[in-house]
DNA sequence: TTGAATTGGTTTCGACTCGATACGAAGAGA
DNA sequence: TCTCTTCGTATCGAGTCGAAACCAATTCAA
């Protein structure tokens, strides 16, 4: 409706000027639509879908408290049942492994095998990565800040969880005597590497309602 | 697979370095996934599914040659029988109607019901867009113009189709005598208004194989 | 002009996905 | 101990999508 609209408006203004260079801005939105969409095409490949690679990369780049069924039901904007089925299928796969938490027995923690790092190195959103490769490099940066802006702020918007790395989260507490980080919210030590990754539990300074 | 790579390479770098302020760079490719799923997953409203919102889009901007059953299965990077069946949703709920072209007894044509041009006033990438507009103007710039590289890029890569505005195709033949627009390909007139339009049948100079 | 090949579109079928729901097990708190 | 909540799973049904078969119209070649 807004490009129609648009079109119009424009169309009015030179309405006799002919075949002059017209370059026809679209819409971001439509655009970030279609790449998603194309995106999303990439993703069926090795047996897989695209829920399943979204969940494979999730779990590599999430720490320790984040590798459980409900955090990635949370990162995929689905419900559990819908994560667990996921999680069957790659598990089915030999791509990861689910083990009991010793501490609570509620909890599954899961693991990507062998198998599943290694089919991460076939990720076919590589193929995007490479096709965004040609940038020129400033347009690169400018884009990564500006999808990150738009990303919290669609999260926040929309009724999505935010996540982010936990050394940048409000429950962050700094490292521990013993070099650990420390997380207050869940009251426990992280790795140091853990602590570089994506938390599900995150918590920003400033939270804008929808 | 590349971002823990990243992730470690990094890690060697810093190791002491303990609670230094740490701005992980996400991968541009995966934050084009995230919002593309986000994207998706906004558009389940009013009763439509994405398909059916990206048709409605893709027809109200596209020319009298791409609002087949055909052109829409192409843009959607669908067969035809599938982009069939999302016509008869979207047709079944009054939002657009098919009508027989005169001349080719094959070819329907489809046309937006008052219903669906109003339907898309409500289009739930409002929302995206809107969360666009509070960027900064010129990232919105530079985005757009990284954005519009990639979507060429990625279809001539992944075996998808290009398309773009008739005005800058290579079959556009400029105007007629009688003030409307030719094409070289159809062998046939378009509306001034038309060739401003999204056409499926897109012929740009470069042509980089995959 | 007659037959084959092609093209545009639809229908049917089956695999699959996903959300809703119900459920069971474990933990938390009174 | 009793209830409430949380985590995870299984089941069911609606719906989506691709593959294949199919039909009708057009084009092309013999």
């Amino acid at each position: 409706m807004w490009n129609r609209a648009y079109l119009r408006a424009d169309e009015q203004n030179k309405m006799s000027a002919q075949d002059t260079e017209i370059t026809e801005k679209e819409s971001l939105s439509r655009l970030l639509d279609r790449i998603g969409r194309m995106a999303r095409g990439l993703q069926y490949c090795h047996g897989l879908n695209p829920a399943q690679w979204d969940s494979l990369r999730f779990l590599e780049q999430a720490n320790r408290f984040s590798r459980t069924p409900g955090a990635l039901a949370v990162f995929l904007g689905t419900t559990k049942g819908t994560a667990s089925q996921t999680l069957n299928a790659l598990e089915k796969k030999g791509y990861l492994k689910r083990v009991p938490d010793p501490e609570d027995k509620r909890v599954r923690h899961i693991e990507l095998t062998e198998a599943g790092q290694a089919l991460l190195a076939d990720d076919p959103l590589n193929c995007l990565d490479l096709a965004i490769s040609r940038l020129p490099v400033d347009v690169i940066d400018t884009m990564a800040d500006g999808l990150n802006q738009l990303c919290t702020n669609l999260q926040s918007r929309c009724g999505g969880q935010a996540m982010g790395i936990c050394t940048a989260c409000g429950h962050f507490q700094g490292a521990t005597s013993e070099g650990n980080m420390r997380c207050g919210y869940k009251q426990a030590d992280l790795s140091c590497e853990d602590a570089r990754r994506f938390c599900i539990i995150f918590e920003s300074g400033d939270s804008t309602a929808c």
